[in-house]
DNA sequence: TGAGATAGATAGTCTGACAAGTAGTCGCTG
DNA sequence: CAGCGACTACTTGTCAGACTATCTATCTCA
């Protein structure tokens, strides 16, 4: 454990090289991981800055601009002399990409799995709905595209994947309401993750969710926002179906 | 030497500091009101970091540290030699309370508020429906407690909104699902700025507000999930009612 | 015993310096 | 003259050390 990156000071000779690597970002992801793993806890508090910098090897500097980050996201919370505590899990942003990416590999627990599911099924079907009547020209030939990536991957796992990805990211972006946007983002990362746990559908099951996809694309194209709603949950009957399958084969 | 221009001729205000900021969150907020109002609009540059220290009056230290933390939102990227840009604004975390706060003053435009409007349209219906099956009997009470200070409110406009925020707050807690937890403060912030704009509505329409929050409370309580979505659905018809009035008293 | 004074610890800020990366420019070579 | 590589200057990234502000905990004194 711990395995913070630490590749800088295996070479203690004194001598000035100094080979100074970019290192906040990792710091930070580091530290959010050791958040996430539960190495300190909700409301413990983390070591201070002095001592968080001689057990990353880094300046103090560094760790306070990491800790600034993850004070922006909620993490944690400084205060002068009682030092830096981390922050009850509400008010962790839990919606911000980052965090969720930092988040996905600790907490595979499904509870979060299925809470996205829950805002997918709230959002997506207005969203496809929105995106019926605003989708400009251009996005639907887009939508068109990730659609014949979709439906001609054959067994290219990855290239069905990702046009899977990116197809549900423009049909955020056509709803027009930078909030869906936003949280289309998030829907991005949770599906880059949840990836691997369906990438073990059947060809069949993909063939049906090309179809669904194919369903909305062509709604989009008729501005129906009824059929567009439809197809929307259409797919997400689909992918609630496979997440469920994966779930069971991962309790196995 | 690399010596930086001299401090001499920064003193150059004859005036008290009107606004010249000296700690970190002032100046993070201040380059946030910045960027929103159009001082620096997306894919410009900011000045270099010294150059926001003398123009601010503080260290590169606390410069640097407020840009981690709009880098941590998205608003701005910054790059060695290049400097620090302003993103796109499909990059910033409109999702974020703070983000949200610091935006507010600046884009009272219409837009930001009809697409939260959808958003509330789209997932409060079904936080509703969740908060009927997964309602602790404290969060009810609480429940209880806010729509009471709704309700008896009489002409204190100050009580109502604060309970009719707080009522929002409790019932997306209620949902027990942590994404829409964090939307649910994301929409706090709004109810807060949209305040001012609806303060006006008269006694009548808080009357009927109140019934509706009271008929949610009710379905809560007999954990009729239908009925939790009908009332959040009217819920919503009042303040979308009450929204357009107050936009049409502006625009005269 | 209890309230106020005090000491100490820690985040917050400042200063100055150097390293590292990069865009634009200069110079070399063909 | 053209193309391309080296160079320079500039800006962010990192480091080090010091001092300040603020808060907690303890200690002292009435």
């Amino acid at each position: 454990m711990t395995e913070t990156p630490k590749k800088a000071d295996e070479e203690a000779e004194p001598r000035e090289t100094a080979r100074r690597p970019r290192v906040m970002p990792d710091v930070t992801k580091a530290l959010a991981s050791d958040i996430f793993s539960g190495r300190y806890p909700a409301g413990s508090s983390l070591p201070t800055e002095n001592d968080l910098g001689i057990e990353y090897g880094v300046s103090r500097t560094v760790i306070r601009e990491a800790l600034k980050v993850l004070a922006a996201k909620g993490l944690v919370l400084s205060r002068p002399r009682v030092g830096t505590v981390v922050c009850d899990q509400d008010n962790w942003n839990i919606i911000d990409a980052q965090v969720l990416a930092w988040h996905a590999p600790h907490a595979l627990d499904d509870k979060l799995f299925d809470a996205i599911l829950e805002t997918r099924r709230a959002i997506e079907p207005l969203v496809a709905e929105l995106a019926a009547t605003r989708a400009t020209m251009q996005e639907i030939a887009d939508l068109e595209m990730a659609w014949q990536g979709m439906a001609g991957a054959g067994e290219d796992l990855t290239r069905f994947s990702r046009s899977d990805i990116a197809f549900h990211q423009i049909v955020y972006g056509a709803s027009h309401n930078p909030i869906f946007r936003q949280i289309g983002k998030l829907i991005d990362t949770a599906l880059l993750f949840s990836l691997e746990a369906t990438a073990t559908i059947s060809p069949v099951r993909r063939m049906e969710a090309a179809a669904a996809h194919g369903d909305l694309v062509e709604a989009l194209r008729m501005r129906d926002a009824v059929a567009a709603r439809n197809a929307a949950n259409k797919i997400l009957d689909l992918a609630a179906r496979d997440l469920t399958s994966a779930k069971k084969l991962k309790n196995n």
